[in-house]
DNA sequence: CCTTAATACTGACCGTGGTCATTAATAGAC
DNA sequence: GTCTATTAATGACCACGGTCAGTATTAAGG
């Protein structure tokens, strides 16, 4: 029998150790969600998480820099899948406006499904380091090269004007975003008004300025 | 003689009491500025602060909510006035992209005389909450107010179309501000960058929806 | 197999931010 | 002035996030 354990790790080293730990990351992943989402962000501590999760209280520090990072990694999966989604979803026919709304609209909807813990989010998200805070930087980086790929399409089809670069249209356009974000969870904003007036009409506004010149 | 002590607070109430917490309000900020500008935010304990204005540790937090309100409040003050300085001296015959320049100008050069202390009030400002924060809420809507004014005067100069509504275009002139803000604070942008090129390309994208349509 | 180097994990420990029962100060009524 | 109600200030106290010296586990070489 020269089966059984017979390719020591030929390139992926699916050493016993990595296995290990990305099934520890796993866990806490999934513990901190448990909780966080149960009894809150504040109410739960760190302690608790690395309980449920099966691990001593110092190693969640060996994953999370702190609690903003843990809550990043948690947020990091979330908005990776909704945002690639969205994106791979976008209605074809529609004009920027409504592609740009139906991929915010998903992002919006899914933070809504969590409002408390969302909020937490945003306010730790902007000063927030670590592992799995660069993790999200580099999703959030995915993402707008995504509304500058809608971009561009637009731009071939004659929709917005060549001169204006895509990725600094992206830039803008979620700025106006985030802006509508940070309202909403600061409670300025109800969530209806959220999509329909408020992101729409400062993307309207700027898409004023995408259109080729009225010449 | 009938003075002295002669008329009981007809009406400004300046009692004893709101002399002295008026008193201590000035003392906490200071001392809080001195402390944070010196040894950093994190480094120094609300303990410290506490002492250096003369309070007792509990006693802060009648003043602030808590360690990030403490930190708005010092920073409410400052924005504050270089808000108004700016709006102030708007140079009056510029185009309004010159104009925002001029004001976002002062307020990123006061950041950046304490670049480390800024930091760490972005990254707390957006999830902090508590009476220091609530005033500075209010200054930054007094300063929205003030760009929408700018606007509304380069309509009537006819440099922007009449159909934009002027806090709409403040806002998304703010919005565009606050992420380059962001991407400054969190390392991502280098401070000489700031102003030329990237806010100014920013802006330059969005005022393009404002002029008038072609023809 | 055994040995050694490298990596991962542990949990007692510490300083901090923030609370709250208690005490002090002030305002107003008489 | 004295008494009482209200508001402000105090600081001992506590739970938490985060650290780190020590221990266990795994990988690699012989």
């Amino acid at each position: 029998m020269v089966t059984k354990t017979d390719r020591p790790p030929s390139r992926a080293p699916r050493s016993r150790r990595a296995e290990k730990k990305q099934d520890k990351r796993e866990r806490i992943r999934a513990a901190a969600w448990e909780l966080f989402t149960t009894q809150g962000y504040a109410a739960t501590t760190t302690k608790q998480v690395a309980k449920a999760a099966g691990i001593a209280s110092g190693t969640l520090f060996l994953y999370a820099k702190d609690k903003p990072d843990l809550l990043c990694m948690v947020f990091q999966e979330r908005l990776q899948k909704v945002s690639d989604a969205q994106l791979a979803t976008v209605p074809p026919g529609s004009s920027l406006l409504d592609q740009l709304l139906w991929v915010f609209r998903g992002v919006f909807d899914n933070y809504s499904e969590h409002q408390a813990l969302a909020r937490e989010f945003v306010a730790v998200f902007p000063g927030s380091q670590g592992p799995n805070t660069d993790l999200l930087h580099g999703t959030t980086l995915a993402f707008l090269q995504g509304i500058a790929n809608l971009v561009t399409a637009a731009q071939r089809r004659g929709e917005v004007a060549e001169e204006v670069l895509p990725l600094q249209a992206a830039s803008n356009i979620f700025a106006l975003y985030f802006g509508v974000l940070l309202q909403w969870l600061s409670g300025i904003l109800d969530f209806d008004h959220v999509l329909e007036p408020t992101l729409k009409n400062a993307l309207d506004l700027q898409l004023r300025g995408f259109y080729p010149r009225g010449n």
